[in-house]
DNA sequence: CGGCTGGATTTTGACGATTCAATTCCCGGG
DNA sequence: CCCGGGAATTGAATCGTCAAAATCCAGCCG
């Protein structure tokens, strides 16, 4: 009825399940003629392995969990793209959970993770002081922190947000642009808030710059173009001449709110995003990006897991950040005469 | 060392395994005072149950595999956000995968479920008479098709796309277009056969007009801009006066590409998309599209699931297949003088 | 011809949670 | 004082796979 076991498979082909095991684990150390046999038995009886049973037997399991903070930036999912082609190479899989920037929905995933004893978890967390993860950790779940870099003992993978937020920065004010908007949210995300610190300190070592914030609770396209047709809506001596979005998303939906209000991009209104997704490219103005390189991201993290779960006892947590590159397009490709 | 196993909780506690089982399964029948040790002999062990050793016993998983074409698509989160949302209820996790719209990979994703011997599998196939969708099914995993409607022996939930097509169609049609262009593929998903075959349909009903089809391979935003621009390039008298796109990623690259063109849109270029997903009503110019219920399909076809599931022998297979609507937006709100 | 070697195969427990039949315990009724 | 009976608890068997140890056997050498 259900899936047959190796043990009837071994009884189809004659042999004991010792044999089968053997045949699927160390096919070398089987006689040809018996390795016929069995290959023969499993193909009629449609034998799969069962990967709790192995599991379990194991003690370990092959599955990695990756919980990001919204499947449908394409940022997360070329991430995971990285994620799961280093995978795939150590013949484990991935299991995408989207915690939609939610610290309940977060908590669940993590729980169900925990109890599949998965062999590890990557994460960009809500909030990376969270003592879940710590106990998570402490209970023997690897976890390596993607796009977020640790201080504790944890493994972590990030980009050098500060120094992204310090490029757009300078590229405005060197455009001649002397009132600046920064929008992103929550402020509290470490990501966010260091692109923040990033633009605010060069603002401060310019002279006669000033900056703006706009803080928003999710980062998507909708919400961009809200806060594009507010601003956009503001007198045309106090309106900022330049944006600085925290990701694409919302530089894209900012970019949608400008042209509704009629107002030019990049003459009215410079636009610099962060990410650099495909999209970004392909906009009605191409935008400019603060790149991050999402799938080496993902690569990288799941190297550092499997690192640490073989290594084992003599694992030294790293710290791994990348530097992010400022695209330049069309979208902030405009001189401003002071 | 390794997390702590239900045994050590006994001992702890000073009972047998039975006990602890009981505790964590059938709380009632055990005796107050025993529960309190018992949870606070978990709470210090921090023990956490073994999804892995729990689904061998069991003979049955909890969790459910839900397979997409492509997870950047927000109509397929939306998707998979409903089908969560009822997994939910059940106590069951669903574990993502994006095929990419790629067999090789949907293959890999359907293996590794099977190992797993996932509870049953939720997928939006490349292509629906797979045999290996059959095979997985004699093998005892339930299927339900999404989006997709089942010939033969599956449950599956899907939307009326030939009248999806008739709708977009229909309008274009009453809005006075003569040419229009249908875009999307490939044309051998059926889902986007249907959609053309309705307004396909509708076009051979009416008079006098003409119907151009392009094909792409992906639908993805960065391909509607291409062939947007590629049909702008079109002299004025050839160029079809609007375009029906088989799905909204598709169509706001196609409305990139007008922008971009200097075609205004709905008086030079009429648009519709399919799906309805937020960006589109948030798009520079509101999108017209043929909405789809994503949310409602994805918890239909994981309730056809549980079905299936429960009810086990006696199941019989299902077809449920909603309507779509016809959302009308600025983006082909415009009346063509013949 | 006996002992030995090494390759091929089988046997035998685990792994952790669950279930169910069996056992213990305790109280009240006869 | 004994026994029935219900509540609480126990112990063993089980799920499918794997690896270590044990067994088997053919062939070879002395």
């Amino acid at each position: 009825m259900g899936t047959p076991s190796i043990k009837e498979v071994a009884r189809q082909a004659g042999v004991s399940v010792g044999t089968v095991s053997n045949f699927l684990n160390r096919p070398a150390i089987v006689a040809p003629a018996t390795r016929q046999r069995v290959q023969a038995s499993i193909d009629a009886l449609g034998f799969v392995r069962n990967e709790a049973a192995r599991h379990l037997r194991a003690g370990k399991s092959r599955t990695v969990g990756l919980v990001v903070l919204d499947v449908t930036n394409p940022f997360f999912t070329d991430l995971a793209e990285g994620a799961e082609a280093l995978a795939y190479e150590h013949d484990t899989v991935v299991m995408l959970c989207n915690s939609k920037t939610d610290p309940v929905r977060e908590g669940h995933h993590l729980d169900q993770l925990e109890q599949q004893r998965v062999m590890g978890i990557l994460i960009t967390p809500f909030d990376s002081t969270d003592p879940r993860l710590t106990a998570l950790v402490d209970r023997g779940t690897p976890v390596v922190l993607v796009d977020r870099t640790a201080d504790r003992g944890l493994c972590s993978v990030s980009v050098d947000d500060q120094l992204g937020g310090r490029l757009a920065g300078n590229h405005l004010i060197e455009a001649g642009h002397r009132r600046i908007a920064f929008i992103g949210g929550p402020f509290t995300m470490q990501q966010v808030a260091d692109r923040k610190d990033g633009i605010t300190a060069v603002v401060a070592e310019a002279d006669d710059v000033e900056l703006q914030y706009h803080e928003v609770d999710v980062m998507g396209v909708v919400e961009g173009r809200a806060i594009g047709e507010q601003i956009a809506a503001l007198p045309a001596r106090s309106r900022p001449t330049a944006a600085f979005l925290a990701n694409d998303l919302l530089a894209l939906g900012f970019l949608q709110g400008m042209a509704v209000a009629g107002l030019r991009v990049p003459r009215d209104m410079a636009i610099v995003g962060y990410d650099d997704i495909d999209f970004a490219r392909a906009a009605a103005v191409p935008l400019s990006s603060v790149r991050q390189p999402a799938e080496l991201l993902g690569r990288s993290a799941m190297e550092l897991l499997q690192e640490e779960v073989e290594s084992a006892e003599r694992h030294r947590h790293r710290q791994v950040i990348f530097q992010p590159d400022l695209i330049v397009r069309e979208s902030s490709d405009f001189k401003r005469r002071r």
